[in-house]
RNA sequence: GGCGGAGUGGCGGAAUUGGCAGACGCAGCAGACUCAAAAUCUGCCGUACUUCACUGUGCGUGAGGGUUCAAGUCCCUCCUCCGCCA
């Protein structure tokens, strides 16, 4: 039988795929029913614990939430059908910056907003199908959530984990406000695009997230390797950045010490000036009126400039600093690239080995000297560039002549015994500051009063709620300081008059912890029972956006180390697994922007094509770890492919079959494929696109044999097609499982099983080079031995051209896979 | 500059352990069906040449070199792009 189905044998039962029609019929269903997707507590069967990262409640669901959340949804159908007790929670993020400035833009209150966008968000996910279990929604504006911000605030205070200090924010004098990192754009402010940006001193609360520094850094290694993408892990460390060197002590003339941080202790001999940040307090004391307003211009200037295109400045102080090793005097600079919170806030400048110190000594005519000769060469006397590698120290009094790593062990003991130094590691890593300046956020638990000073809110009084009638001005400090009954508290130690803290805490404190109270969202005793976090926890697969790979990551995983550390829970990381998927970008393959107007809505695309299409597309088009361009054009074939789909089940889901033995054995090994193909993209990679490349080979396949199917072949073909589009195309699935007379949700049937002896093909099809080049195919018997296959090879008549008037050195057999013939001319 | 990732047809991509480069889809071309169109179905679709012959040959995975019977895949040098850190 061949030629396929031309639609001259089969009664033609179809209806036609009306996406609206069945996915509004099963969407109701799947809405209303508050426990389909509910994990089973008494289960018995291995728990598996899949997150996506939770939505911003914007307003709208983009593309990239659509392709975050397919992907999930993908793997939590897959795993329930692989009988795992599966649990897949949805929350929102639902504090920050854009509530209140829908408030001051649109004179709506920030709350209202943000429900508002939370109920049109959830509509639009309840839309696309997505298989969450509702009842552990959580919004983390709701005082039931932010009671616990608070508590781990009081937690924090309580171990010395938070403490209080001034710290520069960004200021904008024309909106007379603090503006957040994101409301920066170009040194300016976003609402004045001529008025820089400011720094301001401020008193804030900080998180002691470097506490955690070392563990954050070796967990990376010791438990994360493997389960989270390498990118990932290298991001977290370069954030980090751990860097082992020497601390040692310049001192001035009046006594004062410059305490230096360096990684090239041996250099040392080869330093030409200190150079200290330009708010460094020593600094502030040296400088003159001028000086002070110089170094006032520098900060500011330095928030203008990105750290690549930051122009080296810097200016002398007028004094001077001795070098402990060599008592040599020398010039006391400030400099705006050397940061204050790094290290130590001051540097030795050593231009002959440092790049960024040669620059500025150079600009600035500071002399500069060698102490460091490569291990084959000899000192650069008057060095054109800096030679920044380890060498062998010259000139450098009784540490002459050793290799640097060794100059530094014995110069860190020289600095530790004679008490001006030691080996010091530092970290880039700064602690966490968590004070922000707004109202939409989770208010400090913190009170101040003029006896007892900063004083915490207790436990008892908790949650602080956010008032809800505040005024949105934009201007000035909190909102939350404008309003007397929030402020105005008695002290909770002495009862005088105190005022509460007016800051809020950082979003991501928010997102720091949600998906643990995912697991006891209505707890109101503690964040969450221990008991059941241990059931959970780890995640097994946590998904998300790359953006997020250091910030929320890390601050997540420093609050799982602190709840830890309290004894909460017993898990030293959050996620086993971690996955990050690529931007949807637009049909111009550059991110989705309003500027750009190439923002494609994801409800426009499932009004035209259905939501089974979109989630289709957005898995088919690129594997899920990588960017891909949302191409319009493309997305018609997801669509012809479920039609496709629909008409082959429906067609044949009532008819006689027909009894040719071959077209059953082609339909039932490629349908066994198929099943193996994609069973094994969801266990290794999840390259959806290949799983469902392997689905059109199945339908195509089926196509061609329709014609020829037995009844008893298609009794096994429908069910397994529908079933392995169930986590794809889970309206379709649904809807075509019904129709075959069948029960009970599809994300709850057993995934099928292939059979290798049914996926196996009839023949082998050897490709037969010759030295490396194609020149025939061959068919030989599945059990050929290495010795038939050669054997057959040689014999081929289109092999004969090739051999004659050669010699054929040797014949290269891979069983199953080729032959190779390496011939030379005779 | 350092680290990490990538570069394959007109386009998105496939080739999972060194073994047939271009699966699957989009776009395009041709045909069937149709009064016609849409839809559907069938065939073609890297490139140059070749053939009466859907025959055959050469070239081809960013560039150049190497290892190997065999390289998109491994090694070396280099270029371009993206991310992070400077």
């Amino acid at each position: 039988m061949s030629g396929g189905y031309h639609g001259t044998i089969l009664v033609p039962m179809e209806t036609p795929y009306d996406h609206d029609l069945i996915e509004l019929k099963w969407h109701d269903r799947w809405r209303d029913d508050a426990n389909l997707y509910r994990a089973d507590p008494h289960s018995s069967a291995p728990k598996y614990y899949v997150v996506e990262m939770f939505p911003y409640p914007s307003g709208r669901l983009h593309m990239g939430h659509v392709r975050n959340y397919s992907i999930g949804d993908a793997l939590a159908r897959y795993m329930w059908m692989r009988g795992y007790n599966v649990q897949h929670p949805i929350g929102w993020d639902a504090f920050g910056l854009p509530a209140e400035n829908a408030a001051i833009q649109r004179n709506m209150h920030p709350r209202d907003w943000t429900t508002a966008n939370i109920e049109e968000m959830k509509r639009q996910m309840h839309r696309m199908g997505f298989a969450y279990d509702w009842n552990l929604e959580i919004a983390t504006c709701t005082p039931e959530y932010y009671k616990w911000n608070q508590w781990f605030f009081l937690k924090m205070y309580e171990r010395g984990l938070a403490y209080r200090k001034k710290a520069l924010v960004n200021w904008c004098p024309e909106c007379a406000t603090v503006l957040a990192n994101e409301q920066v754009v170009d040194g300016c402010c976003w609402r004045h695009e001529n008025t820089p940006v400011e720094q301001r001193a401020l008193e804030q609360w900080f998180w002691k997230i470097t506490a955690y520094a070392d563990e954050l850094l070796r967990d990376t290694y010791d438990k994360l390797e493997g389960g989270w993408p390498e990118r990932v892990l290298s991001m977290q460390r370069n954030w980090i950045g751990r860097s082992e060197g020497s601390e040692v002590d310049f001192a001035l003339e009046t006594g004062e010490k410059i305490r230096v941080f360096t990684t090239r202790v041996d250099t040392i001999y080869g330093a030409t000036c200190v150079i200290l940040a330009p708010e460094h307090p020593i600094a502030q004391k040296l400088l003159d009126n001028a000086g002070r307003a110089k170094a006032k211009q520098m900060i500011d200037a330095r928030k203008q400039q990105g750290p690549g295109d930051l122009i080296k400045d810097g200016a002398f102080t007028g004094h001077h600093a001795v070098n402990p090793y060599s008592g040599e005097k020398v010039p006391i600079w400030i400099g705006n690239f050397v940061l204050m919170e790094y290290g130590t806030g001051a540097i030795m400048a050593v231009p002959a080995h440092d790049e960024r110190d040669f620059d500025f000594c150079t600009a600035f005519g500071i002399p500069i000297r060698a102490v460091i000769r490569p291990m084959d060469g000899v000192l650069g006397e008057h060095p054109k560039a800096a030679f920044t590698e380890d060498g062998i120290t010259e000139n450098t009094g009784e540490f002459s002549g050793l290799p640097s790593e060794e100059a530094r062990r014995r110069m860190n003991g020289h600095a530790e015994k004679h008490g001006f130094g030691k080996a010091a590691v530092t970290y880039r890593i700064k602690d966490w500051g968590i004070s922000r300046q707004r109202y939409w956020g989770t208010p400090i638990p913190m009170i101040h009063c003029p006896k007892c000073g900063v004083v915490p809110v207790p436990e008892k009084d908790l949650p602080v709620e956010l008032p809800y009638h505040v005024k949105f001005t934009g201007k000035g400090r909190s909102p939350l300081a404008e309003v007397p009954e929030f402020m105005n508290v008695k002290c909770p130690q002495c009862g005088a008059d105190g005022q509460r803290e007016s800051d809020t805490m950082d979003t991501f404190v928010d997102s720091s912890w949600y998906f643990y109270r995912y697991c006891d969202p209505k707890n109101s005793t503690a964040p969450f029972d221990s008991a059941v976090i241990k059931k959970w926890f780890p995640i097994d697969q946590y998904i998300g956006g790359v953006t997020h790979a250091i910030l929320h990551l890390i601050y997540s995983r420093f609050f799982t180390k602190v709840m830890r550390d309290l004894g909460l829970i017993e898990n030293a990381e959050p996620a086993a697994n971690l996955f990050t998927q690529g931007m949807v970008l637009g049909s111009d393959g550059s991110a989705m922007s309003k500027s750009k107007g190439n923002v494609v809505d994801p409800e426009e695309m499932v009004g035209k094509y259905g939501a089974d299409t979109c989630r289709l597309f957005v898995l088919f088009a690129a594997p899920p770890e990588k960017d891909m361009p949302w191409i319009e054009a493309s997305v018609g074939g997801q669509r012809r492919f479920l039609e496709r789909v629909w008409r082959f089940v429906t067609r044949n889901m009532d008819r006689e079959g027909t009894g040719d033995a071959a077209a059953d054995r082609k339909a039932l090994r490629k349908l066994h494929q198929t099943i193996r193909k994609v069973s094994e993209d969801f266990n290794n990679r999840w390259h959806f696109n290949t799983s469902i490349a392997a689905m059109m080979e199945l339908i195509n396949e089926l196509y061609d044999q329709e014609a020829g199917l037995s009844r008893a072949a298609l009794d096994q073909i429908l069910p397994d097609l529908t079933l392995l589009l169930g986590p794809f195309a889970p309206y379709m699935a649904e809807e075509l499982w019904g129709q075959l007379g069948r029960k009970g949700p599809v994300f709850r049937q057993a995934w099928p099983q292939w059979d290798d002896a049914l996926a196996q093909e009839d023949a082998l099809d050897i490709p037969v080079q010759v030295n490396g080049k194609l020149r025939t195919r061959i068919a030989a018997p599945l059990d050929a031995s290495q010795a038939d296959l050669e054997k057959i090879a040689l014999a081929d008549p289109k092999l004969q051209p090739f051999l004659t008037g050669m010699q054929v050195v040797k014949t290269i057999v891979v069983p199953g896979k080729l032959v190779n013939v390496v011939v030379r001319p005779a």
